[in-house]
DNA sequence: TCTTATATAATAGTATTACTATTATATTTG
DNA sequence: CAAATATAATAGTAATACTATTATATAAGA
C-alpha cells in the first residue's frame, strides 16, 4: 500500500488554479509552504506576501498560480477530498458487506491519525487545516459562483460515494447526504472543540470515542428508517 | 408573550464590547445596520468603513464600541444565543416531560421561521447571519484568547441547558454536549446546503424535514445508550 | 451659573493587504 | 540560432484595518 501511495498523484480540476502548481518547482513550493503557514497562523493571517517571503519569490509570482488565497484554500480542500475518496475506494474494495464498508468510511472521516506523506504533502497537517478552515471555503457569498466552477466537486463525490453505501444498507433511507455531511462536519467540530472549547463536547478517555459516537448514530438512523 | 418580548432586553457580557452599544443611539445604529450589511454582503466584505457610511458616522467612532469586526460578530453571536436561551426557558417551563422539552428545544434550533423583532433586532436576519457566519467567530487562531474573555459563554450556556434535559431523559447518556452541538451546527449546515449546495443535503417536500431528521437522530441516540 | 471634567465624535493620518500592469529573463520550438 | 512563449521580478495602486490627535457636546461640582 505504501508503494501505491508513493506513486499516486491526485489530479485537481483546472478551474481551481490559474497555473497547475504541480507543473513547476515554484508551484509545488507554494502548496507545501501554504499548508505550513496556514497551519501555523490560521487562514485569516495567511497572505501571499508572507508565503512569498518564506519561499523567496515575490507574491506576484504566486498570483500566477492562484487568483487569490481563497482559491488556494479551495484547491487544498479539493485535494484533501480527492485523496479521501481514493482512500475510501482503496479500503473498501473487495468487502461485500455494506455495513462493514460504512464502518470503514466513518473511521476514515473521524480518525485523526493520518501519518502518511503523499505527493510531498503532510497528511496530518492538511487534515488539521481542514478541520479548522474548510468551512471558510464554502461559507462565503461567492459560494454559488465557485460552486459553478466545480470547487466542491471532490467533496460532493466523496459524500455521494458514502451515500451510495447507505442506500445499499437501506434503500428506503431518506437522508443519506444529510447524514453524511452531519457526520463529517460534526466530527471535525468535535475535534476542534475538544482542543479549544471542551465544554461544547464530551471528552471520554475511550480511544476513538468520536468514531464510536458517529458510527452508532449512523447505524441507528439508517436502520430505524427501514 | 409578545408583550414580554417587547420589553425584554438581552444583556451581554462587558468583555464583548468597548462601549455598550445599548447606551447610545450611535451604538444601537451600529448593531442594527451591521446586521443588514453582513446579511447583504457577507462578513468578509463587511467593513467598519462601509458601516460608517450607511450610518453617516466616521469609522473611528465605531472603533470606540468594538475593537474590530470580529468582536462585533461575537457580540451578535452572544446576543443570539442569549435570546435563544430565553426562548428555550420560556417555551419549556411548566412542561414536566423532558422528552417534550427536548422536542421543543430541537424545534427551536432547527426552525427557520423567526418572525419577531425584539430589541429592534430583526430575528429572521440575525438567524440567517448566524447560519452563514457564526462558525467564523470560533474558527480563528484567537479562539483560546476570546474564549477566556467569555465570548462563547451564552452558546455554552444554551448547550448546557439542553444537555441537562438529555441527562434527565437518560442519566447514563455519555455524549450530551456532542449530540447538541452536532444538531445545532448540523441544522445550520443543512439550511445553508439546501440553499447553495443541494447535492450535499436532501431536500424533502415534507415541511420541517430538518427538524424531523434531527429529532429522530437525537431520540434514537439517547434511548440506545440507556 | 459657570467652570471643569468627562464622554463622545470627527479629522487625519499609517502600515498592511490584496491585487495588477509592466518589464525582464528564461525556456522551448521551428 | 532566432522567434515565440512561458515564467518571474519590479514597481506600483486602491482598499482595509486600525490609531493618534483634536474638536465638540454633555454632565457634575463649586
Amino acid at each position: 500500500m505504501k508503494h501505491i501511495l508513493a506513486n499516486l498523484k491526485i489530479s485537481i480540476s483546472k478551474n481551481l488554479y490559474l497555473t497547475d502548481p504541480n507543473s513547476s518547482i515554484l508551484g509545488r513550493n507554494i502548496i507545501l509552504n501554504s499548508i505550513e503557514i496556514i497551519d501555523e497562523m490560521g487562514f485569516e493571517k495567511f497572505t501571499f506576501k508572507k508565503l512569498g517571503n518564506t519561499i523567496e519569490s515575490p507574491e506576484a509570482s504566486i498570483y500566477r498560480y492562484f487568483k487569490n488565497k481563497n482559491q488556494l484554500l479551495t484547491y487544498l480542500n479539493s485535494w484533501y477530498w480527492s485523496y479521501m475518496e481514493y482512500q475510501l475506494v482503496f479500503e473498501t474494495t473487495n468487502i461485500d458487506s455494506p455495513e462493514k464498508r460504512l464502518e470503514k468510511a466513518i473511521l476514515l472521516i473521524t480518525s485523526n491519525s493520518k501519518e502518511y506523506i503523499i505527493d510531498g504533502i503532510n497528511l496530518a497537517k492538511i487534515h488539521k487545516i481542514l478541520i479548522a478552515e474548510s468551512a471558510k471555503s464554502y461559507l462565503t457569498k461567492d459560494v454559488d459562483k465557485i460552486n459553478k466552477e466545480g470547487a466542491f466537486q471532490s467533496y460532493k463525490q466523496f459524500v455521494s460515494r458514502i451515500s451510495e453505501i447507505i442506500i445499499e444498507i437501506n434503500p428506503q433511507y431518506l437522508y443519506p447526504q444529510m447524514l453524511v455531511t452531519t457526520i463529517i462536519e460534526g466530527a471535525h467540530l468535535q475535534s476542534f472543540f475538544a482542543e479549544h472549547l471542551p465544554r461544547l463536547t464530551n471528552k471520554l478517555n475511550t480511544p476513538n470515542y468520536i468514531t464510536t459516537f458517529y458510527t452508532n448514530l449512523a447505524f441507528l438512523s439508517i436502520k430505524d428508517n427501514k
